[in-house]
DNA sequence: CCGTTTTAGTAAAGCGCTTTACTAAAATTC
DNA sequence: GAATTTTAGTAAAGCGCTTTACTAAAACGG
C-alpha cells in the first residue's frame, strides 16, 4: 500500500523483483518465463490489484480496442436496438464502444468521421439519416475502416450492410395487392435515400405483378418521424383520401399517421388499410395490431461488427460491398380490402 | 504532406517555427503569445490539419475528458431514452460517452465500475437493476465518481437520482380509487428493489386513502419484462383472476400481460382494469390506450449528468444524497369501473 | 573444457502530449 | 546606464506502457 496513486507496472516489478519490460512483455504474452518467475508476477499483480492503464497502452500500441458507433438518435427504438446488438457483439470480443448520436446537428458526423484518424477508434459502424452532398464520402474513402449501415452513402467505397428495402416494399406490395389495393399512398423518408427509393421500387413492383398497369402509387417524402407522419396524415386527409391503403416507411411515419387518422374518426383496416416497417415498436398491441415490414434489426447490428472486423482494409478491390439482409412481413391486422364506401377519385 | 504519418505537434512546431512546448501551451491557453507567433502556428495546424491526439493527452493529463454509462439494457427504450438524454448533455458539455450494457452478465457491473480507477472514464452513470450483496456498494465507495441512477445500491454512498417511485406508486392508487377498485394487483419487479417497494407503498398509500383497511393488493414480484409480465398474466388467470384491477410496474410487464389477457378474450378495461408505468413506449396507441405513470426519462438522464459533473466529490459529507423527480399520470383508457360480472372472492 | 545454443531476462527508446522550471532578450525604471 | 521587470518563449522531465535490440549466465554438444 505504498504509493498513494494505482499501482502501474513498475511497482508490480519491483513487488516481484524483475523489470518492468519483463512485466510487460508476459502480460503480452510475447515473451515465456519459467513457471516460478510467472507466479512471482502473477502474486504481486493480484496482490496490488494492477491494472494497466488503458491510455498508456493505447498511445503505445497505436489503437484503442474501442470502435465507434455514429447514428442519428439512439432514443429510436430501431437504433437503440441497433445500438445493443453492436454493443453486445463488440463486448464479445472484447472491445469497448464509443457511442455518438449525430441529431441532426450538421458537422457532427464529420467530427465524428475524424476521431478514427488518431487511432481514437479501431473502427467506426457509420449510420446516417440524410442525403450526402459527397463530403461524407470523401471522408470516409480517406480515413477508412468504416461500414457504413442501414443508409447508404453513396460515393463512399467501403463495405455496406442494407436491410433488403426492395424485398420489403415489393412484400407489402403484395400483401396490399392480395387484398385489392390498386390505390395506394407510399409514404416514404427523404427522398434521396435508397430506403425511401428501394422500397417504393419493391412496392410498385408487388402491385404491378397483380394488376399490371392498373395501379397508382401516390409518393409522399419526408422523415422518419412521429411529426412527419402526422403531417403526411393531414396531408393525405387534405387531398381527400386519394388511395385505400398506405405504406408507412417506418414505425415512426406509422404512429404518426395513426395518432391522426384516429384523431379524425377513421378506422384501420375499416376505411383505410395500412402497413409498416421496421417493426421494433409494440405494433401487436396497437389497435388494430399493425402488420408491418420487420427488419431484424439485431442481426444487422452483429454483422455490422462482423464487417468491420474482418474487413481485410489493405485491398481496397474488395472493400466496396454490398450485403442484403433479408426481411419478413409480420401480417397482424390493419389491412382489410379496400373499403366500398371510399370512392376512389 | 511530408511524413507518412498523421501530424503531430513536433510538425506544427517545425512548421511554425517554434518549440512544441510552445504549441502546446497555446493550445492550452496557458501561454499568451504575439499576434504574429500565434497566427503563424493557427496557419500550421490549419495547414497540416493537425489534432490532438488523444490517447497522448488523457495519458498526460490523466484524465479523459468521457464519462461512463452503465445501463442494464440499451435495447430497451426507457433505458435508450435515457442512454440518448445523457449522450446528449455530455456532448453539450464536450465530453464522449462509454456506453456499457451489463445485460444481466454477472461481474460486468463490477468490471466497469473498475474503469474509473485508471481514468477510463472521469466518472460514471450507473444504472443497475438487481439487487447488491454490498460488492457494488464497497466498490462505488471506493472509487468515488459514480452516480446511481433509476434504481438504488443501497449502501453506496454517492448522489442518488431516482424518480419519485412513491408518488407513481400513490397517483395509480388514487386513480384506480376513484374507479372504484379495492382489490389490485401489483405486479413489481425484483421483491429487493426500492422500485418496487416504493410503488407498492404508494398504491397502497393511494388505495387506502379512499378506502381505509377495507382494500386487498395482491403482491406479484419479478423482472421489468415482457416475458415476466407474461408469466405474471398467466399467474393471475391461473389464480382466477382475484383483483378488479393490475398496477403494472413496466412497460415491458404490462405489454406481457396485455398480450397474454388479449390471447384470453379478456377485454381491457371492460373485464379487468390495467395501469402502467413509465410510459416509454407508444402506449397510447394500443388498444386500449394505456393509462399509466409517467417517468420523465430525458430529464432523469440530463440530471444525471449534472450530478456527476457538478457534485464536489472531495467532500464526502454532501455526497450521499438522494433526488426525486416527480412523474405524472396520464390518463388514457384502460382503467374503468370494476366489472360488475367479475366475482371478487 | 571450449564453443554454441538456449534460457531468462533487461536497457533504453519511443508513443504524443503536458507541465514545471527556466532563460535570453527587450523594455522599463530610477 | 545599471538594475529590474516584462516579454517571448524553451528544455527537459514526465504520463505508463510497448517493443526492439541486446546480454549474461546456464545448458548442451562434441
Amino acid at each position: 500500500m505504498a504509493k498513494g496513486h494505482t499501482p502501474g507496472l513498475k511497482d508490480v516489478a519491483k513487488a516481484a523483483g524483475v523489470s518492468v519490460t519483463t512485466v510487460s512483455r508476459m502480460l503480452n504474452g510475447s515473451l515465456d518465463l519459467p513457471v516460478l518467475t510467472k507466479r512471482r508476477i502473477d502474486d504481486a499483480i493480484a496482490s496490488l490489484k494492477y491494472q494497466p492503464n488503458p491510455h498508456a497502452r493505447r498511445l503505445s500500441r497505436g489503437r484503442s480496442d474501442t470502435i465507434g458507433l455514429v447514428v442519428p438518435d439512439i432514443a429510436n427504438p430501431f437504433f437503440a436496438t441497433m445500438v445493443a446488438a453492436v454493443e453486445e457483439a463488440a463486448n464479445d470480443r472484447g472491445l469497448a464502444v464509443s457511442l455518438y448520436a449525430t441529431l441532426n446537428r450538421t458537422g457532427r458526423e464529420v467530427a465524428y468521421l475524424r476521431l478514427i484518424e488518431h487511432n481514437h477508434v479501431d473502427g467506426l459502424v457509420f449510420v446516417t439519416n440524410h442525403p450526402d452532398n459527397g463530403e461524407l464520402a470523401a471522408l470516409i474513402n480517406r480515413t477508412g475502416k468504416v461500414v457504413v449501415v442501414d443508409e447508404d452513402v453513396p460515393l463512399a467505397t467501403v463495405p455496406k450492410l442494407f436491410c433488403d428495402n426492395r424485398q420489403g416494399g415489393y412484400f407489402a406490395g403484395r400483401h396490399l395487392a392480395e387484398f385489392g389495393h390498386r390505390h395506394v399512398l407510399y409514404v416514404g423518408g427523404p427522398d434521396a435515400m435508397i430506403s425511401t427509393q428501394r422500397r417504393f421500387n419493391g412496392l410498385y413492383e408487388g402491385l404491378r405483378e397483380h394488376f399490371g398497369d392498373d395501379v397508382s402509387i401516390r409518393r409522399y417524402s419526408g422523415e422518419y418521424t412521429i411529426a412527419c407522419g402526422r403531417e403526411m396524415a393531414l396531408r393525405f386527409l387534405e387531398e381527400g383520401m386519394p388511395a385505400t391503403a398506405i405504406f408507412a416507411s417506418s414505425d415512426e411515419i406509422a404512429i404518426g399517421m395513426i395518432e391522426v387518422l384516429r384523431e379524425k374518426g377513421i378506422s384501420i383496416p375499416d376505411d383505410l388499410s395500412l402497413i409498416g416497417f421496421d417493426d421494433v415498436s409494440p405494433l401487436h398491441l396497437f389497435a388494430p395490431p399493425l402488420t408491418a415490414i420487420r427488419q431484424p434489426v439485431r442481426a444487422i447490428g452483429q454483422r455490422a461488427l462482423s464487417l468491420l472486423l474482418e474487413t481485410n482494409w489493405q485491398e481496397s478491390k474488395s472493400l466496396a460491398t454490398e450485403e442484403l439482409v433479408p426481411v419478413e412481413i409480420v401480417v397482424r391486422n390493419s389491412v382489410a380490402p379496400p373499403s366500398t364506401h371510399n370512392k376512389q377519385r
